[in-house]
DNA sequence: GTCTATACAGTGATAGAC
DNA sequence: GTCTATCACTGTATAGAC
């Protein structure tokens, strides 16, 4: 969109970016502007609804940004290397648990309201594609849902408390548990 | 310590309960000013380091709080009713999911360096308070620490994914996993 | 499309009267 | 201890020149 210096795609690589380490309510438009080497006018001409549209955009680009990942796991056939695609881009997304999730700066955001409909959506999109990889592993829908919605729990969770102690090994022994638990059979 | 309207409990109540609605970022001493009933000027008579002391000082008194729970469960003899013990007390603080969790809500500040010694602090002592629960059940020291720490992972994610998605289920169902799982005997 | 300049409310924080 | 008034600054957002 630019013609000069940075693509849309870009430019919302680096918002996301600011978000994500700075929170919603503690990136400032001039950290954004800095960020992206736009200026303040710019960053208006581009995104006339302000720092919340900048947000909603984020969204959506992550949105795109995922799908690759989400068309992978669900072509893939093996079960067991739906997974594995699954947390191996998980945990390069999170940076190995250094970095915070998208998601849950936008819902601690003083706007969450205007960001509820798509972070439902997010989450919800998230958890479904989870749940059809333990679908494929042979589990009954409601296991299978309910141990993706719990993954998704623990990744989340796993940030957070990695985040305030300091150890990036509660993110990795997260995803450990999950390579282990997601797919084991249901007991009769 | 005022004389007239609140005592600092009650103030530090106040602060916490605005933290954690609002965010560290995202309450402004306007809006402390007026949960607490206390003018600006006030509160910078009884927190002359201002928001970043008010928040420190808030995280010192949730952690005096808590120290009722984590003393009877302690006390309690049976793990099993220290950990229902726990789970009550835990669901009670969240208000069943609806309410943030303060720790987090720092830990995603701007200021979060200078959080970051009391929330380790904070975080290693519930993780360790959970760890005695399944100590007192015969799990192995590795195996109880482990699950205590996913236990308060999933809490924490929880949380968030309830927010997110609008579903206080999810946390409902995070607490039920922990108390089926948690002081489960290990396999051999 | 991007720049400089700026409007104007709100921010954290302080001073001084009472 | 609390008030009113105010500080310097940053916040989001716009206007108009180029």
């Amino acid at each position: 969109m630019p013609a000069p210096l940075l693509s849309k795609h870009e430019v919302l690589d680096r918002l996301m970016e600011s978000f994500r380490s700075h929170g919603y309510d503690g990136a400032s438009l001039a950290t954004l502007s800095e960020r992206t080497g736009l200026g303040k006018s710019s960053l208006y001409h581009y995104f006339p609804g302000g720092k919340e549209q900048m947000a909603l955009e984020v969204l959506a680009h992550l949105s795109e940004g995922l799908a690759p990942t989400f068309r992978a796991v669900a072509e893939e056939p093996d079960p067991r290397r739906k997974l594995d695609r699954m947390l191996k881009d998980i945990n390069a997304l999170y940076a190995g648990g250094k970095q915070a999730c998208l998601l849950e700066r936008l819902a601690a955001s003083v706007d969450r309201e205007r960001f509820g409909a798509s972070l439902r959506a997010m989450f919800d999109g998230w958890i479904g594609a989870m749940t059809g990889i333990g679908r494929a592993a042979g589990l009954s829908a409601s296991v299978a849902r309910r141990r993706a919605e719990s993954a998704v729990v623990r990744i989340e969770g796993a940030l957070i408390v990695a985040a305030g102690t300091g150890d990036v090994g509660v993110f990795r022994r997260a995803l450990d548990e999950i390579r282990t638990t997601l797919l084991r059979p249901e007991a009769r």
